[in-house]
DNA sequence: CCTACCGATCGGTAGG
DNA sequence: CCTACCGATCGGTAGG
């Protein structure tokens, strides 16, 4: 049974961990600190800590957050499309609209979190990042396994390759939008995504897209 | 005049800026700290910090010392082949062989730095990193260009569109490399790489680079 | 290049 | 959720 304290409880948590993310997309989870956390939110650390046991624990809480937005402003927009070239187009443009509307400050959360744990030792943190990373990947692969099934995308191509190619367009984006303050790169990553989808696309996948 | 005690001093200050470098690339600029370099090197942290005076400066220094090593393990290799499709084609085929060859433990030094300061506040490393990263396309774009003239690239295409696609694949080869720990990404990238400068080749071009 | 420090901040704990 | 702490580590300094 949910009290009035343990409501009140959650929705605190709820406003620590939407800080906590977008502190972690511009500084990094490393960078993240319980007591600058804290200070932003006019509570005092020990108050903060209480909610988490551990700055590992509220790392992985700030990943699942970060998640939960990430689903909410990109993937469910794009899987209301239908499936086929239509929903990798989707996504593709639901990422790159994210990005513009800064959903989160620093830029995309898991491309700031994949950079920074690329190299370093294994962890609990590396691992969840890992892991939804390679959802992703998988999302924009089975969409163009899909477009492929309806006969959408040409049928002597990778759809694993296809994915890389439009991920590292994506990535770009991010990185010198945010490096350069410069929106251009957006663009540029529209028109890769455009170029690259109308070349491996089917006559009636041209369609699709050019409405 | 180089004194025996000054010569000492610049081997050591190499020795130091080399370690930094390599650490930088795995926890990042901010993630170096002096207390844990000096213990790597059998040092005192305030012997150390001596030759560097803050660590804004150090990090400034392992900056240079990173781009004098791409420089010798990208650029000038690629540099040495004769301009045009084959200079662009060798430029992007030493980025993928510097990642594959780990001259940075923690991957591209630069990628790493570039994700780390992305979204951070203005700072005299921030601005050399921008630099650096710009130089780096501004490499790719003019290596395209002097493709363009020689006719070895088609003219109805844009060669700083073409320069920020070929980075998309070389930026995904060297996250995923790492982040997977799986060298397939970087197949994914010269595939990606090659499939790229063929469709954009001129029949001239194309002999250029399927040797 | 060293020892011996400094104040600030880190993650985390005791006790309420 | 708080105050009041803890040991460890941070960047940096004094003095040699």
């Amino acid at each position: 049974m949910p009290t009035r304290n343990t409501i009140k409880g959650a929705r605190t948590r709820e406003g620590i961990l939407r800080a906590a993310a977008d502190i972690a997309s511009v500084d990094g989870l490393d960078g993240l600190s319980i007591g600058r956390l804290a200070a932003e939110l006019g509570m005092s650390k020990s108050g903060l800590f209480a909610h988490f046991g551990s700055k590992e624990s509220l790392q992985l809480a700030t990943i699942e957050e970060a998640r939960n937005r990430y689903v909410k402003e990109v993937i469910e927009p794009a899987l209301s499309t239908p499936s086929g070239i239509t929903r990798l187009y989707a996504l593709c443009e639901a990422f790159l609209s994210y990005i513009e509307r800064e959903v989160f400050p620093g830029g995309c959360f898991f491309a700031s979190a994949m950079a920074e744990f690329d190299a370093k030792g294994p962890s609990p943190a590396r691992d969840r990042i890992v892991e939804c990373q390679e959802q992703w990947m998988i999302t924009l692969e089975r969409a163009a396994e899909g477009a492929r099934t309806k006969g959408e995308l040409r049928d002597d191509r990778d759809s694993q390759q296809l994915a890389f190619e439009l991920e590292g367009a994506l990535l770009s984006a991010n990185w010198y939008f945010h490096l350069f303050h410069d929106t251009t790169n957006i663009e540029r990553a529209r028109h890769a995504v455009r170029t690259q989808l109308s070349r491996e696309a089917t006559p009636a996948g041209l369609s699709q897209i050019e409405i």
